[in-house]
DNA sequence: TGTACATCAGTGAACGCGCGTTCACTGATGTAC
DNA sequence: TGTACATCAGTGAACGCGCGTTCACTGATGTAC
């Protein structure tokens, strides 16, 4: 015993499948247990509901992604760089974690109610900030930020979802560079 | 007595409502029966399931928005002008039919499987057929036809979501627009 | 180092609640002759 | 037109099931002296 961080780990692990896969209200409470191997109180002893795990791995993958935004646009690179890198970023991270982002696309609807509003949290606000920021310089015409993430967002994550519902198929990372290239397109850049 | 018809239209219009507010899951049959103003029993008459009724919704809008798709694809006019109607005709339904439009995409990973293949009732083939003509007439350049359709799904799509969460504010229609813009830069048309 | 106690991470059984659904029944409306 | 019967659209109460959660309890591990 007094392995909880292990344990703890492990719920989140099997969690995060189970609610990518079945969704959060069809995944019960008896499923992660059995999942994990443990009785189904045992889960109260890491996270206080059910309710409270789901938005806890909500959040923090979200979160998560913000923060590696916000670390590109820190950089302070042309926006056509720092559209590659975000756009290059989330593929890989989609890649190397597709139940978590399953998890994050399909489910966002019942959390982001919850999302904080600063910028380091919050991927909309991460990207508007950085549309925001290149129209102050000049870079782009002038416009709604908002309108452009969610233009941004649109463009990486229908292709993202289409993958996971298989309509697309192979890797996301392999059309990063078309992604990037249409995000580009989209925000008056000019395309090399 | 004898209004059948009539009733089955308020639980479709009440259960829409309600599944566009609160989700499918979190709408109970006593809810949709209280907002109607008759018995839980009485939906039963109507509809087999619960589940079967919000398949039922899904179904219905989602073939219905296809079908107009189709109807502006059936016209043969260069592809510009397909993508600024279909596009108008998006935004002009989502601005008249808010409930129907929410609970089309924050439920559509509900029910995406139960959608049937055909181009007529199925939105994602149909704009991917209107991409894969214009690659074949030369209008485009050629490329993944179904990538394009995230491409431009997610234009339009994301943009709305953002809209139902007041994210952006004003009528979709005001920025028809700026997203027939965006679809035809990512398709690689020259903007006017 | 040994001992007493606290804490932690787990168990297994049970709880009550809300859910979707079913049931027998009712009365108004439609239909056949 | 009147009458007998079928059908339709509704009611109200009850059903059982699965759900999230709680409970008292256990034993291993950590801590104080």
């Amino acid at each position: 015993m007094r392995d909880g961080a292990r344990t703890r780990a492990r719920i989140e692990t099997e969690a995060l499948r189970l609610f990518a896969d079945k969704g959060v209200a069809g995944t019960s409470v008896r499923d992660i247990a059995a999942a994990v191997g443990v009785a189904e109180a045992a889960l109260y002893r890491h996270f206080p509901s059910k309710d409270a795990l789901s938005r806890h791995l909500f959040l923090e993958g979200y979160a998560a992604l913000a923060g590696d935004i916000g670390a590109v646009a820190a950089r302070q690179l042309p926006l056509g760089l720092v559209i590659e890198e975000v756009v290059a970023i989330f593929c890989r991270l989609f890649d190397d974690n597709r139940p978590l982002f399953s998890f994050l696309l399909l489910s966002q609807h019942a959390h982001l109610a919850d999302v904080p509003e600063e910028a380091d949290k919050n991927i909309v606000e991460a990207v508007r900030a950085i549309f925001a920021a290149a129209m102050g310089r000049g870079e782009i015409p002038d416009g709604e930020p908002d309108l452009l993430a969610a233009l941004a967002l649109g463009i990486v994550a229908q292709p993202a979802i289409f993958t996971i519902y298989g309509r697309l198929s192979g890797p996301l990372g392999d059309r990063a560079g078309d992604l990037a290239r249409a995000v580009k397109a989209v925000a008056g850049i000019a395309t090399a």
